[in-house]
RNA sequence: GGAGGCGUCGCCUAGUCCGGUCUAUGGCGCCCGCCUGCUAAGCGGGUUUGGGUCAACAGCCCAUCGCGGGUUCAAAUCCCGCCGCCUCCGCCA
């Protein structure tokens, strides 16, 4: 959640930060009617309850008539504090909810505007040009068949549309891009993880997953349990209710999980293929950090992102993300864009977001600041998607024959193996 | 899945049976000061977190003994539900 210092000292930042990113600010108002009655409410229970406090204390030495007088007047006031605490109760719950709805305030630098109004920061590698190299590119599905990597027919036998299996070179390229990604991260000196993928609803709300993008989560029927769609949700829950010693910052993880999101509202695109799927893996990087030094490592996680796709010699990107289109957690948000071939357009490969304070406040993460304790930040980033990215080194490095040259950097994972090769069908 | 035990302000811990003087005990650690050539020891003080009020990071007040309800004039303490951890049994990758 935003700042309440913020919503009640400078409500009109919060109105045109709901401006940029194409809200309605009436929330804010909501918002600042429910503090001021949180606040009577709170004023008038502690009032309440501070009679009742010293009155009781009053009753042990009371005798007789004196005791039965004090005993009538503090059952009575136990009814005016019952009252008065549920009203407290009820304006407090009405305030949380109400701030909980406003979403982070973008970045003063991000765009303004929606999906569309995105910034090119910078382009990097040139989309090869099969065209004067003088074939046809194969797309992914089709690669994918002739080397044995990906079987999208048996993936909708066994679990329905949106999954796959990887097989062969395709389960070997999966696993060997997890390795290169942990090991750069290991280097980067990251602590690596592996994180649940089934969550309370704590986690899922505090990450910011159960607002608007709430038709996307898996639910297991008759648990108190989501399918995160990111193991950005399990970090950030990891010290969820912690006060951290500043010194120890930034704490930086690498963690991999499945991922699983329903793609609801988005039937008939991407059909075709493992751009767009119900289930996939993935390597993520989560910061925790001061909030003075968000923004910094916001650029950091974008620079490491830029390393990986590098390293696979991908022709790729980079766009700032108009408000309109960051998640409600967000207030910057940068997407490594990779030219896929067949599609002849760039596609989302890595995002990484800063959501300062707004996620710590909701799952009271803090540091020990010398001014006391105080909401830290955190940012995420994607490493390695696991799909998408095999989508993007099958096209890119395919030649005429249907074999797929691999990036350098991914060789020692593979057994020195260079070339994918199509299998005899 | 079954049985039992436990959850107190960084860590350990007293208190819970028999509700009020608990404004939660003591130790360790940590911080400030005194003392001392220096260090250690010793001595004194401080040390949960959130919130309200306020010019105030001063003072005062409220909440906080795993979480949520309930009983009561009054709950760390009694009752109910939940969560977590541990032990044993069963099952199992």
């Amino acid at each position: 959640m935003i700042d309440p210092k913020v919503l009640r000292d400078q409500p009109d930042l919060v109105r045109a930060a709901q401006a940029k990113r194409g809200l309605s600010d009436s929330v804010v108002d909501e918002a600042l009617a429910a503090d001021t009655r949180r606040r009577a409410a709170i004023a008038a229970y502690e009032a309440k309850r501070s009679e009742q406090k010293s009155l009781g204390k009053q009753i042990p030495q009371a005798q007789g008539e004196e005791k039965q007088a004090l005993l009538a007047r503090t059952k009575d006031l136990s009814a005016e504090v019952k009252a008065a605490e549920a009203e407290q109760g009820e304006a407090e719950d009405a305030w949380d909810a109400a701030l909980r709805a406003i979403p982070n305030l973008a970045d003063e630098a991000a765009p303004a505007g929606g999906e569309d109004d995105y910034v090119v920061l910078e382009h990097v590698g040139t989309p090869r040009d099969f065209a004067a190299e003088g074939f046809e590119p194969r797309d992914h599905v089709e690669l994918g068949r002739m080397l044995g990597a990906i079987d999208i027919e048996r993936g909708a036998k066994v679990s329905g549309s949106r999954f796959y299996f990887l097989t062969g070179v395709g389960a070997r390229l999966e696993r060997a891009l997890t390795n290169l990604a942990m090991d750069q991260a290991h280097a980067a000196g990251f602590t690596e993880a592996i994180a649940p993928s089934l969550v309370r609803p704590r986690a899922m709300e505090g990450t910011g997953f159960l607002g608007q993008a709430a038709d996307d989560v898996y639910r297991i029927e008759g648990e108190d349990l989501y399918l995160v769609g990111t193991s950005e949700v399990p970090m950030a829950a990891y010290h969820s209710d912690e006060i951290l010693d500043v010194a120890s910052l930034p704490l930086r993880y690498a963690a991999f999980s499945p991922c699983f999101r329903k793609e609801a509202g988005s039937h008939g695109k991407d059909t075709k293929g493992i751009i767009r799927v119900h289930w996939f893996d993935k390597v993520e990087m989560f910061v925790y950090t001061t909030p003075d030094q968000a923004a910094a490592e916001h650029q950091r996680l974008l620079d490491w992102e830029k390393e990986f796709l590098d390293k696979l010699e991908l022709s790729y990107r980079v766009i700032d993300t108009a408000a309109g289109d960051l998640g409600l957690s967000a207030t910057r948000k940068f997407d490594c864009e990779a030219w896929i071939p067949t599609q002849g357009r760039y596609r989302e490969l890595t995002s990484t977001s800063n959501c300062t304070e707004f996620q710590a406040r909701r799952l009271d993460i803090r540091g020990r600041f010398e001014s006391g304790p105080a909401p830290l930040a955190t940012l995420n980033g994607t490493l390695c998607a696991m799909p998408r990215t095999i989508v993007a080194i099958l096209e890119t490095h395919q030649n005429a024959d249907g074999s797929v040259t691999v990036p350098q950097a991914l060789r020692p994972y593979l057994g020195g193996l260079e070339v994918l090769k199509p299998i005899a069908s």
